[in-house]
RNA sequence: GGUUCCUUGGCCGAGUGGUUAGGCACCGGUCUGCAAAACCGUCUACGGCGGUUCGAAUCCGCCAGGAACCUCCA
């Protein structure tokens, strides 16, 4: 593949050229959510981010297997090895079985995907599909002696690993000073070291969701998920590992050291980490309490939000910041994403329905247009910037308006680039689109009375009877209607 | 306490050792019967103190404030 594609490696802290394993192929891990709740803010930021790379890979001629887990069992409440299954502890709550609660939660989640654009997967593996699978994994790491057996559970033996390895190089920390200050403490039995983490839990009696293995009838441990179905569906080595930068460590930590036990080296190439969104300043977080779910800002119906906010200004609103800069949420800067966005797509319209100047009538945008292009180009190619894309395409939207007000001029050649450029990166690559305005031909007797009613008012108008014409304008208005006088006539459109 | 990171104008948010980011808001103008929309233009910046440099908001140091991870979180 012909492109410049850097890519921001988390492995080892720098921007550094994308180059695939086995190319054209290329193999994408995304860490998904865990389903026992509906998907808030902060899942829709690694999903679009990790859209947006898998629709550039894409668009760059690679085909990309994108696998996208789902965690249905294994990840504990509190403490990683302590605590309760949190799929488990819903269903108890709401007195169901586990499933129903995986079902439930992910049905709404891939809802929610929809609404924002996000391409589904190629693969989207259970935790729970793949207990023999991660069984296995864990014999692996057996076999290599670094995992030990104790009470029908499996523990990774992070210290011995970490004499032949080096634990801690994904999150920059220094275990061995960990080792020390806490293995006095430590006041759990199973466990040689506090740092060591499950691999196979032994299920107490009460515990519901539970499968036979050599060691106990029991579960697999969290972190085991990603690195059984990684390496299943993408290879012993892929290319491309993502995740929200919370997991880094302990969760990605111990993928890496999980599969270096298990199969005597890395698995990931380049480890990519979306940053956070923050409310006030704070992570937004299922366990702070401060989150508002997707469905809550497709409603508006949050005491933090003054109105409803659609799935494509969510996307915008994210897209607007790289993904790696924390990213502060109001309401006030969805409000200014809405109107961008509203801003960016009337461009497009305008920019098709333009009406081409000579191509004899000599202008100087050609060189501007492909500057913008250009730089356009760059800007994703430098470690996704959409950011700078975003303002180039707004270079863009400039010239365009600029062009139906007459004050510059776009020949066909130049409105064609122009398409071209708005067709492939709003819509193809940022995965923008309309929202649904249904003009289906059952809309359509509705919109000529619409046309109609303007018809009468450009008569009124004509007849300078504006009593008549500011009437069906305000009306209009009241009714949700936005009215724009132009040269030509009118122009509507119905808000929301 | 340990590790890592951040601090940009009214708000959100890029980037950079010397050249307009962009969006939203505000203000002035053009257009309009009046508006809206659109267009043009103006205005608010790089936390504080030192240092390196011809030049730093950009590099270094210190200080202040904030955040993330170190327990589950995207």
């Amino acid at each position: 593949m012909d492109h410049s594609l850097k890519i921001y490696n988390t492995l080892h802290r720098k921007k550094e050229q994308f180059v695939p394993l086995n190319s054209p192929f290329v193999g994408l891990y995304v860490c998904g959510p865990t389903v026992y709740g509906d998907a808030h803010l902060g899942h829709a930021r690694p999903a679009i981010t990790f859209d947006l790379l898998f629709r550039y890979l894409i668009h760059l001629g690679y085909k990309v297997r994108y696998v996208r887990n789902i965690t249905d069992v294994g990840h504990l409440e509190n403490d990683a090895d302590e605590g309760e299954d949190k799929v488990a502890k819903k269903a108890r709550l709401d007195q169901v079985e586990p499933m129903e609660v995986v079902q439930y939660y992910l049905n709404r989640y891939h809802k929610a995907m929809e609404a924002l654009n996000v391409l589904p997967p190629s693969i989207e593996p259970h935790a729970s599909g793949h207990i023999i699978e991660q069984i296995e994994f864990i014999k692996k790491i057996l076999d290599a002696g670094y995992a030990y057996e104790s009470e029908g559970s499996v523990y990774f033996d992070v210290e011995k690993y970490n004499k032949d390895h080096r634990y801690g190089k994904l999150s920059g920390r220094n275990i061995e000073e960990l080792l020390n200050t806490t293995r006095i403490l430590d006041g759990q039995q199973e466990k040689h070291h506090s740092a060591d983490f499950a691999l196979w839990k032994k299920a107490a009696p009460e515990h519901i969701m539970h499968w036979p293995s050599p060691w106990s009838e029991g579960f697999p441990g969290w972190h085991l998920e990603c690195s059984a179905m990684g390496t299943k569906y993408l290879g012993e080595q892929f290319d491309i590992h993502g995740g929200g930068m919370d997991l880094l460590f302990p969760h990605h930590e111990c993928e890496i050291a999980q599969s270096v036990a298990a199969l005597g080296k890395e698995t990931v190439h380049y480890w990519m980490h979306n940053n956070m969104i923050t409310i006030n300043g704070t992570k937004m977080g299922k366990s702070l309490g401060n989150f508002i779910t997707l469905d809550e800002f497709f409603t508006g119906n949050h005491s933090l939000l003054t109105q409803p906010f659609s799935a494509m200004t969510i996307r915008f609103f994210i897209l607007q910041a790289h993904y790696r800069s924390t990213i502060d949420f109001s309401s006030e800067a969805l409000v200014a994403s809405e109107k961008g966005l509203q801003r960016l797509m009337e461009a497009y319209k305008t920019l098709i329905n333009l009406t081409p100047d000579n191509l004899s009538i000599p202008n100087t945008n050609d060189q501007l247009i492909s500057e913008i292009i250009e730089d356009g180009k760059k800007a994703i190619d430098d470690d996704l910037n959409s950011p700078i894309l975003i303002s180039k395409l707004f270079n863009a939207v400039n010239l365009i308006n600029s062009a139906k007000a007459k004050t510059e001029s776009l020949n066909v050649n130049q409105i064609k680039t122009l398409k071209d450029f708005f067709d492939l990166y709003v819509f193809k690559i940022l995965g923008l689109k309309e929202e649904s305005s249904e003009s289906t031909a059952n809309n359509e007797a509705y919109m000529q009375v619409v046309d109609l009613l303007l018809n009468m008012r450009i008569e009124a108008k004509a007849n300078k009877d504006w009593a008549t014409s500011d009437k069906i304008r305000n009306q209009l208005t009241a009714l949700g209607f936005v009215i724009k006088d132009t040269k030509e006539g009118f122009e509507w459109k119905l808000e929301k």
